[in-house]
DNA sequence: GAGTATTGTTACAGATTTGTTAAATATTGA
DNA sequence: TCAATATTTAACAAATCTGTAACAATACTC
């Protein structure tokens, strides 16, 4: 469902930050803080996006990356380079082994996120967006279509989201809160009836004939997807 | 069983109502308001998380980030920061000095707790699970729904709060006028007696065929939960 | 065992929450 | 700009929950 992307960091604290944003970002996230089993576990498990961390116990970032871009297999990749001071003379080295990306430690959150999305987009377009499914529900982020039992569904801009939303933990029960502070986002200008209101809509959408409620009422907490 | 998180805070009133609610959640809650005390209690202690004020009289929480970060014993504890405005400026700099997370005040305190689950859930996974388990009862607190010996169980709101007190320390004897506390919360006008009602009605509810009555009623004292 | 205190249970009125519709407002695209 | 869409709010109906009172049952004291 969404991009797998493998840290190669020996610095605990920043693994375990760029870990858990990631993940909360939705990104599938595995690790190693050791260069020579970066390089199996990344040829084993063919991640989508790596982020290197250029200095490492054993073998160095830079050593990886040129191992990584000879390798047939895993060639196509593409590497972050994560480094301590953003010296030029790193950075075009970083570059030539074949890194598409390079960011200088204290770095940016946002825009590491950003660049990871770009290389994303760029690599394998399909990786960001794809399917989500729940039981006879699937969703098709690449065409942005929704379908039940294979027939396709409707959605407004707001149930899209919504159900997009409500999708990434199944019969996990969202507060309306919750809800509006994820799928509205910013504009909290809004009161939490209007939640109720779209689950009204997303329900009538997806309630085709012969099939289950799918979206459950839990009083005074709030709504999840389930049947 | 459950983690002990520290708060570093200068302002008692928000002190005040993050250990009162923190504790309610379940959490042992140590704290402090000065800098330089919460240094080395935290590095007495080892609490399993640390929520951080932003601003403080002495030491700046941001400094306190980056003294904790390089401490081999402690920088690992997960670091939230509380910070008055959110800046992107001040949020990434609070990220790059090791915070794993960042809230704003004035803070929506679900939204606190759940990152400090989702936080704990990554460095300590069984210490804060989402579920409870009493005997054959089994409370999903992800998806609000409970289960005696696997069969679901409907509870009412009122009835699923009261259940996921009790359970919290089964066995232990906790008088009306608590549950009336802990349970019903601000609205202090309701009689005991009403809890009751409300005992009753959880009975029923949890009493499946072929299963021991789980609610004991201590004569004068109160209700616990035990076989 | 009688009498008292405490708890269990039930029914019902009132309160709260949710579902739904429709109308008002905002946004988008041509 | 205007028209088409989308979103929010408001309003009311329906569903569900809650607290209380009344009475029954039980435990306790003497």
């Amino acid at each position: 469902m969404s991009a797998h992307i493998f840290v190669v960091e020996d610095e605990k604290p920043i693994l375990t930050l760029l870990t858990y944003n990631l993940e909360k970002e939705g990104y599938k996230v595995s690790s190693s803080s050791n260069g020579e089993e970066a390089l199996s576990l990344i040829k084993e498990k063919k991640p989508e996006l790596i982020l290197l961390d250029w200095m490492l116990p054993d073998l160095s970032g830079i050593k990886i990356c040129q191992y990584l871009k000879q390798d047939e297999k895993v060639k196509n990749i593409p590497i972050i380079m994560l480094t301590a001071k953003g010296e030029e003379e790193d950075k075009v080295k970083g570059l030539n082994t074949g890194a598409e990306d390079y960011m200088t430690k204290p770095f940016s959150y946002p825009e590491l996120l950003a660049r990871i999305k770009a290389l994303l987009r760029r690599v394998k377009p399909n990786v960001v967006s794809d399917e989500a499914i729940y039981l006879d529900l699937r969703i098709d982020r690449e065409s942005m279509k929704v379908f039940r039992k294979e027939k396709e569904i409707t959605l407004g801009p707001k149930e899209y989201k919504l159900l997009n939303f409500l999708i990434k933990q199944p019969k996990r029960v969202y507060s309306r809160d919750q809800l509006l502070e994820h799928v509205w986002g910013d504009d909290i200008n809004v009161e939490s009836r209007t939640v109720d209101v779209h689950i009204t809509r997303l329900r009538q959408a997806i309630n085709i004939e012969g099939t289950k409620p799918l979206i459950r009422t839990v009083r005074s907490a709030g709504y999840s997807l389930e049947n």
